[in-house]
DNA sequence: TACTGCATACTTGCATACTAGTAAATACAA
DNA sequence: TTGTATTTACTAGTATGCAAGTATGCAGTA
């Protein structure tokens, strides 16, 4: 973690040093359990303590942090329930959207959604990744859209956030082209306009993490708590 | 708003500060669009500004308050988009943990969810509005932890504090039989192990507040943004 | 009366000094 | 060598001072 972030000393420093160390955490370049300082921090970005600790609160009260008083500073363990409870949330949520836009998926709709799968195809032919991810989210948030539920994705985006960092604890690549085929099984319930049929497909789809979890609490038992 | 925190000296007053806010944002007893300041609310409860900034700063990233640079801090304004998204995610967990349990709802279950019901009813009877508030929290969470999801619970009352206020600024007495009845239809689906209704019932339980929502923001447009 | 410009009294953002609590290293004794 | 007391360095919590942006009222002018 030796980056630094662009600070724009025009607006309040505060909240981009939130922004930086959320972006850092939860990209897992700052691990579960390591050690944060106020003075540290500050230092190396060349402010005081004062906004690196704000930035601190900020994180504490999104569980991304624990400051335990007089004693330290420290990335939080990602919660294994707190994870499930995401999971779960997810599902019930975007199987919920997917069932109200299914009766009448039109045409624009299923382009789009088409689209952003031949994206995907690109991103994992040309082994990136991280752009895979970003795909991955593009294509949950275009159903939210459809549904007229953007606030909606912006709620589950904040949940999301423990379970972005067990991407980058994997212990194998994930399975690129299985989350595509669970992806497309959405669009061809959409296409069929059955509601059902893209229900389930969606609740498949999100119930996948459950496979990777126990294995990575299994073999990283450091990174996680209950 | 006369009332103070009980401020604990041996633990840290920021988070005490907090809560009392929190709390006091959450009830009225601040309307939102009042103002805030770090001075004067410092003076009154005997600190100094820093341990009141930081209690800002985790109400402003909970949504209740609003910090504007330079200008002055003030209670949020209820997000329309924030109560619809909230109560949109509800019925989709909720009704999925009832479905959960309902194939293998058990007498004890059962039991426990009538003598919620009872106590419901009391509270009605002795016109105990603020009990009552409490009691349906009590029966929304006792199917949670039937369904071993305590943590999602946890989650969900995070995403109510907007809605909460909206009890506080209810034109009308709200109808507490009628939720009460809701609740028994909700039991009958299990006591019947019926999936299938108990979910219907609490759907319909949770689109209650559709009901109420367009009037309240019509009759109060100046604690509403969209 | 209506408008402009300025003085003034606020606000929050940031830096810094000080306090008190923790933990680890060290010195010392058995 | 082992166990204990003490010192020391470090942490976060709080108070306070200063800087800079904003709103407001008042004086002066047309």
């Amino acid at each position: 973690m030796t980056a630094q972030p662009n600070l724009d000393f025009t607006i309040s420093t505060a909240p981009q040093v939130y922004d930086w160390l959320r972006d850092v955490i939860l990209r897992c370049e700052l691990p579960p359990g390591a050690r944060l300082s106020e003075i540290e921090i500050g230092k190396r970005i060349g402010v005081s303590r004062q906004p690196v600790r704000e930035a601190f609160i900020r994180l504490a009260s999104d569980g991304l942090a624990e400051i335990r008083p007089q004693r330290g500073t420290y990335i939080s363990a990602i919660s294994v329930s707190a994870v499930l409870s995401a999971r779960l949330i997810r599902e019930a949520v975007e199987s919920d959207l997917v069932r109200m836009i299914a009766a009448d998926a039109d045409a624009a709709l299923i382009a789009r959604l088409d689209h952003e799968l031949d994206r995907q195809r690109e991103a994992v032919a040309r082994g990136d990744t991280d752009g895979f991810v970003r795909l991955d989210d593009d294509f949950h948030y275009a159903i939210a859209q459809a549904a007229g539920q953007e606030t909606v994705w912006g709620v589950l985006e904040g949940l999301k956030s423990q379970m972005n960092r067990l991407r980058y604890i994997t212990v194998r690549a994930f399975d690129a082209q299985k989350l595509i085929d669970q992806h497309a099984a959405i669009v061809e319930g959409l296409r069929a306009r059955d509601p059902g049929r893209a229900e389930q497909a969606m609740r498949l789809h999100l119930r996948e993490v459950l496979n990777d979890l126990p294995e990575l609490s299994r073999s990283h038992p450091e990174f996680f708590k209950p």
